[in-house]
RNA sequence: UGGGGUGUCGCCAAGCGGUAAGGCACCAGACUUUGACUCUGGCAUUCGUAGGUUCAAAUCCUGCCACCCCAGCCA
């Protein structure tokens, strides 16, 4: 098939008129921190890394950027490789930043005798008092100027783990005055006492992410550094390493905006949170914007790339509607997904001239366009449940659903007319009188009703739990925002939740969804989406509200 | 405030001196054994703003404004 045609993005471009003076070779990599999970925010980057190689003819690589021992964990890693081969990326080889630490080590050393970098024994507020502001300038620390085989004897030392945490610090010597922050003798190198989750007590110094990624790029002989917005200002200090290491050829660096949705929180320090303060179930939790939680949620890889590929690339920082994740998930899954009936809020409709005892089996076809996807039967007798809010007893104009004397379709069966209901002393329906009409069978005859209903029949339907997910946050309204500016109250996040993320419903499922396998995707008639959960607990379907309700009726 | 970025429809986003692509959302209509889906049509005389250059500017120049990032021994 054609990949459908879309204007270049301004990487495409850079790689191009990189490809022209450089050559054709393209790698590009990969760097998440094994510190938590993946997210569709990371599905961006992700994307953007494997495709660009791809599309260039290139490889990538997945390496993990694991140079602070002390945030992350093995847990994470097995878990990104799953989500990354879920979305249906491969990579070229897994690597570890921390398996360069040797040679980011005599670089190091290299860059100590060459002058250009010192070990510093500032204490950490010290160092930033020395580091000026903004506006103001940096100033030399005392031990700047120190011999070079000072530095080095100490800097062998740190290593050795004579010295305690953060007593000494190995420092690039660059510009106390640039007015670039970072150029202000970044710290390259620091002491750290912590047991690694790949190199074990081998090392006690580990180097800094701005000195260990550009020496794993250029090792790696990778092309392009694509990354985001936020090492802007970090590129002349990526370049200095790269320049000062004397690598050839020089990996450039690119940067494009990260990803941010409405309604959704990206940062992976809140998620934790969510997830260690118990208002969600794990980082899996269907509402979770993280790649297994959107899996469970029934998100297919497929329309994840599609919505990435919609949003596209550039640097403005931007917020994406959900609507528009949302509009790629039902576009996929309307195609792919096989139809069931599931009643949310049930009401009984009992039909008075059929024979009690009586079941007729009723054909239902699992995709009204893909007949290739087959037919089941279902029983149909003398009750079935329909939704409650399909049956208005004062109908407001254009109600096309069951009223008072008024006829609709059972799906694919026959055309009931209400003659009556029963209700409680409050007012609240607990049965429909309805009469069928025998020559009405679905198929058999041309005449038609304005309105066509879901069903599920009464006597061997499945009390189902139904879970009803909804985004974790709630946009406020602009009167509310603007009201929080004023009074000038900052919430936190947690206030922003949801309360009605999870909604749970006592409904019923039609017998073919009883111990569906996991990861099944059923789509329902009106009401949208859901899929078996991952655990595949049968009866306990995911039942996708977001995605599924889209303005399909107005009261 | 110093430095680095970004400002094109409600939300993404093309455009690179020749007279505003596309998608999402929204609106209207058609179709429909669910009002879903599908289909058709509509939806920026205007590109943060004020000037300037030019036959011609979203695109070039100048000033201004707004927003984002940077003062971790995090990534």
């Amino acid at each position: 098939m054609e990949e459908a045609k879309r204007p270049k993005n301004f990487i495409e471009e850079f790689i191009e008129e990189d490809m022209r003076a450089n050559g054709p070779r393209v790698q590009t990599r990969f760097p998440p921190e094994p510190n938590g999970y993946l997210h569709i925010g990371h599905a961006k980057a992700l994307a953007i890394d494997f495709g660009m190689a791809e599309r260039y003819g290139g490889v990538c690589n997945l390496r993990y950027d694991d140079t602070n021992p002390s945030k992350e964990d093995v847990e994470y890693v097995d878990a990104i490789q799953a989500d990354i081969l879920w979305l249906g990326f491969r990579w070229n080889q897994i690597l570890f930043g921390s398996s360069y630490f040797d040679q980011c080590y005599d670089l190091a050393v290299k860059l100590i005798q060459k002058g250009v970098a010192y070990v510093d024994e500032l204490t950490k507020d010290e160092m930033r008092a020395y580091r000026g502001t903004l506006t103001q300038p940096g100033k030399n620390s005392p031990y700047r100027d120190r011999p070079a085989e000072e530095s080095l004897d100490l800097f062998t030392r740190m290593r050795a783990g004579e010295f305690a945490d953060g007593t000494k610090t190995l420092r690039a010597k660059i510009d106390m005055a640039s007015p670039n922050i970072n150029m202000r003798d970044p710290a390259l190198y620091r002491i750290k006492h912590v047991r690694h989750h790949q190199t074990g007590d081998k090392w006690c110094i580990y180097p800094m992410y701005d000195f260990a990624h550009p020496i794993q790029d250029a090792i790696e002989g990778v092309t392009h550094s694509l990354c985001s917005l936020e090492y802007e200002a970090h590129r002349p200090l990526y370049n200095w390493v790269i320049d000062q290491c004397e690598f050839d050829p020089k990996p450039r660096q690119i940067e494009f905006a990260r990803l941010n949705m409405t309604d959704t929180i990206m940062s992976k320090r809140y998620l934790r949170r969510l997830v260690e303060e118990g208002f969600v179930s794990g980082w899996d939790d269907p509402r979770m914007p993280t790649l297994c939680g959107m899996r469970r949620r029934g998100y297919t890889a497929v329309a994840i790339r599609d919505f990435l590929e919609r949003v596209g690339v550039a640097k403005a920082d931007s917020v994406v509607d959900v609507a528009m994740l949302e509009h790629c998930v039902r576009e996929d899954l309307n195609e792919t997904a096989a139809r069931r009936m599931a009643v949310l809020d049930p009401v009984l409709v009992e039909i008075d001239n059929w024979d009690e005892g009586r079941v007729e089996q009723i054909e239902l076809e699992n995709h009204p366009n893909h007949p290739e996807l087959g037919a089941r039967k279902v029983k149909l007798g003398k009750r079935v449940y329909i939704e409650r809010d399909d049956f208005a007893e004062v109908p407001p104009s254009k109600f096309f659903r069951l009223k008072p004397d008024g006829e609709v379709r059972l799906k694919s069966a026959y055309i009931i007319k209400c003659v009556g209901w029963e209700a409680k002393d409050d007012g609240t329906i607990t049965k429909i009188h309805c009469t069928y009409d025998p020559t009405s069978h679905s198929g058999e005859e041309a005449r038609k009703v304005k309105g066509t209903l879901h069903w599920v029949n009464a006597d061997d339907a499945v009390a189902a739990e139904l879970r009803l997910y909804d985004t974790l946050m709630k946009s406020e309204s602009a009167e509310q925002e603007e009201e929080d500016e004023e009074t000038a109250v900052e919430k936190d996040f947690i206030d922003r939740l949801n309360p009605d993320s999870l909604v749970t419903l006592h409904g019923f499922v039609e017998p073919a969804l009883d111990g569906v396998s996991a990861g099944e995707r059923y789509q329902f008639m009106r009401e949208g989406y859901f899929c078996a959960d991952v655990d595949g607990k049968p009866g306990a379907p995911v039942f996708n509200r977001t995605v599924g309700l889209k303005d399909s009726y107005k009261a």
